[in-house]
DNA sequence: CTAGGGTTAG
C-alpha cells in the first residue's frame, strides 16, 4: 500500500497536489505542550528552596504567577479577572434570589457543559466556565451558586478526560473555587484526583485527597475516591503507598469491589512487583471478587513485561473459560508478547482471530502490534500482510504505523523506501515526531546485535573517567575506522556513534530541490512550507547522525534565509551538532534562539546544552540550564526525597550536573536542623501545625498511612527529614548501546568514588548506589566545613573543586 | 470509578 520505491518524484507531486487541495491539511488542533505547566506540575523540585512562605504559595497558590503563554484563551490565564469578580461580589449587596436567572437558561448550560464534558474537550470547558462565570452578576443567587457547582465538576471532566496537561488546570480549578467559591465537593474532589491521576502526579493527588480529608472530616471519602488515589500512586510507581491505603481500608471492613482491586493490580504491574501483582490477582476470586477483562489485561501485561509468553496463553484461556470476552488490548498484548518472543507468526494467528471477531472494535493499535512482531522478527512479506488485513478493516495507519514501516525499511539499508514512506507520512498530514526521526535513520537491532561485541570492546577500552570520556574531537576518518568501515554500519568515534546512513542524506537533499522546484510552481507555496520543514529536519538528523556536524550547521542557515519554518527537532538535531564539536556557546546561543522563535525546548535539548556546558567545565551554566530544564518540567530526577533517578538521563556530562545540584540540596538539607532552630517563626508555624495534624489524624484514626500522607503533605519538602536510606539509581546500562556499558553509571560511580562518599553498589541491585542516611549527612557536612575551611584559608580552587574532583579544568 | 495496548530511545 505504501507503492513502489521508484515512484518518489510523482509520489510528492501527488503528496503536493493533497496539500494544495485540501485545506484542513496540518491544521490540527495543537495541544499546549507540557513544557509550560512546570509550576504547578510535579514534585517541585525545580524550586529553589527559599523562605518557607514562598515553598507553601506555591503548593496552594490558585493563580500561578506562571508565564503560561500556552493557556491564553483559557479560564486561567484570565483569572485576574475572575479575582476582580470574586472581590466585586463580596461587596455586592444580596440580590433576590430568583430574579437573576431563570432555570431554563441554567438547565441548556448545564446540558451544553455536560456535552463538552464527554467530549473531554477541556478547552472549550474551561473557556465557558470563565464567560459564565465572568457575566454573572447573580452570585448571592442559590439556584445560581448550585449550577455553577455542576458548571464547575463538569469542566473538571472535561479536564480528566483530556490527555494531560489539563490536570493543572483542574487542580487551579479546584484551588480557585476554595478562594472564590463556589465550594469544591466530594464530586469536584474526585474529577480532579482522577484527573491528577491520569497525569501520572501522585504527589499531587495525594495532597488534593489530604485536603478533602480536611475539608471534609465527617465525610469518608468513597471507595471510588480511594481507588483514585491509588491508581495515582500505582501509576507514579509508589506501590507501598498504593497497597496501605488499600490495606488501611480493608481494616475498615469497607466491602472491596473489582475496581480497587484492579488499581492495587495494576499498582503492583507498574511498579514491576510481579509477584505481588500475582498475589492480588490470586486472591480476588478467593475474596469473592469478580475478574473482569481489565484484571485480565493487567495480568497479562504483567506476565508480558516477564516475557512468559507461555502463561499468558494460558490465562488467555482460562479467561474464555470464564467467559470473559477479551477485548482488543487483550489481543493487542497476546500479539505483542508474541512478537517479542520472535513469533510473528502466532501474533498475526491472533490478529487473523480479532479480524474474525466482528463485534471487536479494531482499531490500528492491534495492527501496529502485529506489525511490529513482523518488523522484528524481519518478515516484510507477512508486515505487508498485515498492512492488507489493516486496509481490508478500513483501519487507517497511525503515525506509529508509518515509524514501524520506516524501523522496517532502514533496518534493510533501503533508503529510498525509507523517503517514500516518510513523504507518504507527511502526504497523510502526520507530524513526525522524535520516533519518527530515529526510525529513519535507526539502525537494526539483528544487525547490531551480530557486531556488538566487536563494539563492546572499543567502547569499554576508554577509561571512563571525567578527562577521558569527555567529548572528543570527531576523528571519524581515522585508519582504525576506516578499516572496519565495510564490517560496520555504526561506528565508535569518542563516546559518540556515527552512523552510515548510505544514500539517505541525499536523497532527502534531492527531494528537497524538488519541493522547491514545485513550490516556486505553486500558487500558494506556504503550503508546501511543513513538508519542507519536516524534510530538513530529516536530512539534519541524518547528517548529525552520520557525523556531519558542520553540515549540520550549514543546513540549518539555509532553513533559517529560506524562511523554512523550525522545529524542536531542528534545533535538537543543531545543538546536538554543537555537543560533538564541543561549542557550548552556540549550543547555548540557540537554546535561546528557539526559545525566542516560541519552540518549547524537551529534555533531548537541555541534555545535549547541559551536557556540552558541563563537559566543558562551564558548571555555573550547566546548573544554570538545568534549574531552567526542571522549570520547564524536565530533568526531575528526584520524584522521592532521597532517591535520585540518572535511568532518564542520556548523557554522563548531564547526569555529573544533576548529581553535583542534588548533593548541594542535600547538603543545604543535612544543616536544616540548625536553620529550623534558628529562623524559626515561619518555618516552625509549618511544622508544628503539621506535627499537630499528624498527631490528631492519628488518634482519629489508627491507620499508619492517612497520618503519613497527612504530615508528609503538609511539609514543605525543602525542610522533610530525609529518608533511612539514600539512593542513586544509575539503571542498568542494559539499553545501552554498547552492551554493560553506561557512560552515566560510570560516571556516577566515578565520581561518587573520588569524593570519597559512603555510597556503595549494593549486591540486590547493581542499577544503583546506595548509603545510610546518617552517612551521607556526615559526609556532606564535613565537607561543608572542610569547605568551609578551605575558602577562609583563601583556597578558592580547592573550593570550586568541591563535588567536581575531576572536571575538565582542574 | 477501575484497565488502555503498540512504535523509538534510554
Amino acid at each position: 500500500m505504501f507503492g513502489n520505491p521508484s515512484r518518489v518524484l510523482s509520489r510528492t507531486r501527488s503528496a503536493v497536489d493533497e496539500l494544495v487541495n485540501d485545506a484542513d491539511f496540518n491544521d490540527d488542533l495543537r495541544i499546549p505542550s507540557s513544557g509550560d505547566d512546570s509550576s504547578t506540575s510535579g514534585s517541585f523540585t525545580g524550586q529553589r528552596a527559599t523562605k518557607n512562605t514562598e515553598i507553601d504559595n506555591m503548593l496552594t497558590e490558585p493563580m500561578a504567577k506562571s508565564k503560561s503563554h500556552t493557556y491564553n484563551n483559557t479560564f486561567i490565564s484570565c483569572s485576574p479577572e475572575v479575582d476582580v469578580s470574586c472581590s466585586r461580589l463580596d461587596s455586592k449587596k444580596t440580590i433576590t434570589p430568583g430574579n437573576s436567572r431563570n432555570g431554563k437558561e441554567h438547565d441548556s448550560s448545564v446540558e451544553h457543559f455536560e456535552k463538552l464534558a464527554d467530549q473531554g474537550n477541556a478547552k472549550a470547558a474551561l473557556g465557558l466556565l470563565y464567560t459564565t462565570i465572568h457575566g454573572s452578576a447573580s452570585w448571592k443567587d442559590l439556584d445560581f451558586r448550585e449550577t455553577s457547582l455542576t458548571h464547575h465538576n463538569l469542566t473538571l471532566r472535561a479536564c480528566k478526560r483530556h490527555r494531560p496537561p489539563y490536570h493543572i488546570e483542574a487542580r487551579r480549578v479546584l484551588l480557585q473555587m476554595r478562594e472564590c467559591g463556589p465550594s469544591p465537593n466530594l464530586q469536584t474532589y474526585h474529577e480532579v484526583i482522577a484527573a491528577l491521576a491520569r497525569a501520572h502526579e501522585w504527589r499531587i493527588a495525594e495532597r488534593t485527597f489530604a485536603e478533602l480529608k480536611r475539608d471534609f472530616p465527617n465525610h469518608n471519602p468513597t471507595i471510588e475516591l480511594h481507588t483514585s488515589l491509588i491508581s495515582a500512586y500505582g501509576k507514579g510507581g509508589q506501590w507501598e503507598r498504593a497497597k496501605s491505603t488499600f490495606d488501611a481500608l480493608a481494616k475498615e471492613n469497607v466491602t472491596m469491589d473489582t475496581g480497587i482491586y484492579n488499581a492495587l493490580l495494576s499498582a503492583a504491574v507498574g511498579a514491576a512487583r510481579y509477584h505481588e501483582a500475582s498475589i492480588v490477582f490470586e486472591q480476588m476470586p478467593k475474596k469473592g471478587i469478580i475478574r473482569n477483562v481489565t484484571t485480565y489485561n493487567a495480568i497479562l501485561t504483567s506476565l508480558g513485561r516477564q516475557r512468559r509468553i507461555f502463561d499468558m496463553e494460558l490465562v488467555h484461556k482460562n479467561m474464555r473459560k470464564s467467559y470473559v470476552e477479551p477485548n482488543e488490548t487483550t489481543l493487542s498484548l497476546l500479539i505483542t508478547a508474541h512478537g517479542n518472543a520472535g513469533d510473528c507468526y502466532r501474533a498475526v494467528e491472533h490478529l487473523e482471530e480479532a479480524c474474525k471477531a466482528r463485534w471487536l472494535k479494531k482499531s490500528a493499535v492491534i495492527f501496529n502490534s502485529a506489525l511490529g512482531a513482523c518488523v522484528k522478527s524481519g518478515e516484510s512479506k507477512l508486515a505487508r500482510d498485515v498492512l492488507s488485513m489493516m486496509h481490508a478493516e478500513g483501519v487507517i495507519p497511525t503515525l506509529v504505523t508509518y515509524n514501524t514501516m520506516l524501523m522496517s525499511a532502514s533496518a534493510r539499508h533501503d533508503w529510498n523506501q525509507v523517503v517514500n514512506i516518510y513523504l507518504e507520512l507527511l502526504q497523510h498530514g502526520l507530524t513526525p515526531d522524535a520516533i519518527t526521526f530515529d526510525c529513519i535513520c535507526g539502525i537494526d537491532k539483528l544487525q547490531s546485535a551480530t557486531d556488538a561485541p566487536g563494539r563492546a570492546l572499543s567502547a569499554t577500552g576508554s577509561v571512563p573517567n571525567a578527562k577521558t570520556s569527555c567529548i572528543r574531537h570527531n576523528d571519524y576518518k581515522s585508519a582504525e575506522t576506516r578499516n572496519v568501515h565495510d564490517k560496520k554500519s555504526q561506528l565508535s568515534v569518542g563516546n559518540s556513534l556515527v552512523t552510515d546512513l548510505g544514500t539517505l542524506p541525499e536523497l532527502l537533499r534531492s527531494t528537497l530541490n524538488e519541493l522547491d522546484m514545485l513550490a516556486t510552481e505553486s500558487a500558494s507555496p506556504q503550503k508546501l512550507t511543513s513538508t519542507t520543514c519536516h524534510v530538513y529536519d530529516a536530512l539534519l538528523r541524518a547528517l548529525h547522525l552520520s557525523g556531519q556536524a558542520a553540515e549540520v550547521e550549514t543546513v540549518f542557515k539555509a532553513m533559517v534565509s529560506k524562511r523554512v519554518c523550525r522545529t524542536v527537532h531542528t534545533y535538537n538535531s543543531l545543538i546536538a551538532s554543537y555537543e560533538v564539536r564541543r561549542q557550548w556557546k552556540q549550543a547555548g546561543q540557540a537554546m535561546i534562539s528557539m526559545q525566542e522563535e516560541g519552540i518549547a525546548p524537551d529534555a533531548l535539548t537541555f541534555d545535549a546544552l547541559i551536557n556540552v556546558c558541563e563537559e566543558m567545565g562551564q558548571w555555573d551554566r550547566a546548573t544554570a540550564w538545568l534549574e531552567h530544564a526542571q522549570e520547564q518540567g524536565h530533568l526531575r530526577c528526584e520524584d522521592e526525597l532521597g532517591v535520585l533517578d540518572l535511568h532518564r538521563i542520556r548523557s554522563a556530562g548531564t547526569a555529573q550536573t544533576v548529581l553535583r545540584w542534588w548533593l548541594r540540596r542535600m547538603r543545604s538539607r543535612a544543616l536544616a536542623p540548625l536553620d529550623v532552630r534558628a529562623a524559626g517563626q515561619g518555618t516552625r508555624i509549618i511544622l508544628e501545625s503539621a506535627t499537630r495534624g499528624a498527631t490528631v489524624s492519628r488518634k482519629s484514626n489508627n491507620v499508619r498511612t492517612c497520618s503519613a500522607s497527612l504530615s508528609e503533605a503538609d511539609i514543605p519538602l525543602q525542610i522533610r527529614d530525609l529518608p533511612d536510606q539514600i539512593q542513586v539509581v544509575t539503571g542498568w546500562g542494559k539499553h545501552s548501546t554498547v552492551f554493560g556499558y553506561s557512560p552515566v553509571k560510570e560516571r556516577v560511580l566515578a565520581l561518587l568514588g573520588g569524593l570519597n562518599s559512603p555510597f556503595i553498589v549494593p549486591e540486590y541491585n547493581i542499577g544503583c548506589v546506595v548509603a545510610e542516611r546518617g552517612e551521607v549527612r556526615a559526609w556532606l557536612v564535613r565537607d561543608e566545613l572542610l569547605s568551609l575551611v578551605r575558602f577562609l584559608g583563601g583556597n578558592r580552587a580547592a573550593l570550586r573543586r568541591n563535588f567536581n574532583p575531576m572536571g575538565v579544568d582542574t
